[in-house]
DNA sequence: GCAATCCTTCACCGATCGGTATACATTGGC
DNA sequence: GCCAATGTATACCGATCGGTGAAGGATTGC
């Protein structure tokens, strides 16, 4: 799916409605009908843009994807010191409204699309990949000792922060706070 | 809901198909005709028992729950010492098949009920309070340095090796190593 | 012997699911 | 002036969704 200014008028309505209510209400309970009226579109235009469901989701994904690795990367990019660029992604988290509680857009994918087959799993999957080989770059810029197992810790915490997000007290300053302190203390090590 | 062995035998035999086929195809996914026909028994008898999808669904996840809490205080019993005990949840996952890489029951049930009012989500969220409650007591008996910040510290571990296990790459081993060494610290620290 | 509980069979309900067919209007580029 | 792309409207498809009504066959305990 091309990006989102290369795209028909119409089709990106869809994509804006679709990230709306699949990531709300769950990719599963949503159906195309109301996608397609949310937008403002006919399932005609819906399916002649995305094909089918599944390259909704996919797209819906992707979407979801290339914005916040941008938003990621800029965050890497206006840090202080390599030593803050490395817990860069917690003040992403930081940084975003996420009062609607609803945690993570690719876990929870993870979790309505068992099928391994499914387009929308495989950009799941990536994106989590990409984030734990970024902790890997990044903490090796930053001079730290044993970067692929500090950046599979700081993995560890940063899923954990959106896992527990749903609840009714998340946890975000207390995994920004152990990040730092991993980082701190692997710096010293090296 | 009744506790499995008081369930009448078809129900028994309902929550069991409901069990496998929630968890390993999502919940909204499944539906109750694929559940009835699994258990061998007509959908009459499904709602007789259970009285609504959303009732089946609530059974599903309090007996999943009631399950692992009776494992999770086997485990913590069984340890060798206080500090053993304060990771015992971790040993637990270690010691389940989590090959299917669903990850967690819970997670997932809540990434699939949005809706504040669904009994299941009340039922998941309980049961992550319950283990951070868990993890503050078992950290208090084992004399660590304060033992709400090292709970909510082990908890963004565990849910963190939970939210991964999806991946190629499961961390349960580093979540696990890292759960150690906190422990370890905090009990010097005190 | 009787009643209650459990479970069955089977037919049915309106709504929604993902997806398609046909036909027509608008728009911009060559 | 024309063609292709884009979008509209409407009607339709078989399948499945969660859920119910009605009637009857077992088993159990009083």
């Amino acid at each position: 799916m091309r990006s989102t200014e290369t795209m028909s008028p119409a089709a990106s309505r869809v994509l804006d409605a679709a990230e709306e209510l699949f990531y709300s209400r769950g990719i599963t309970a949503v159906g195309v009908d109301l996608v397609a009226e949310r937008s403002g579109v006919t399932k005609r235009t819906l399916y002649n843009r995305f094909g089918s469901k599944d390259g909704l989701i996919a797209a819906y994904l992707s979407s979801r994807d290339e914005r916040w690795r941008a938003e990621v990367m800029t965050a890497v990019e206006s840090s202080g010191s390599p030593a803050d660029a490395v817990t860069a992604p917690f003040t992403v988290l930081a940084s975003q409204d996420r009062s609607s509680a609803r945690g993570c857009a690719f876990i929870n994918a993870l979790a309505e699309l068992p099928d391994a087959d499914h387009p929308g799993r495989r950009i799941a999957m990536d994106e989590k990949a990409w984030l734990l080989d970024l902790f890997a770059r990044l903490a090796t810029d930053a001079r730290c000792a044993e970067p692929p197992a500090l950046a599979r810790r700081l993995m560890l915490i940063h899923e954990g922060a959106l896992a527990t997000e749903p609840l009714s007290r998340g946890l975000l300053t207390d995994a920004t706070e152990l990040a730092r302190s991993l980082v701190r203390e692997a710096a010293q090590r090296a």
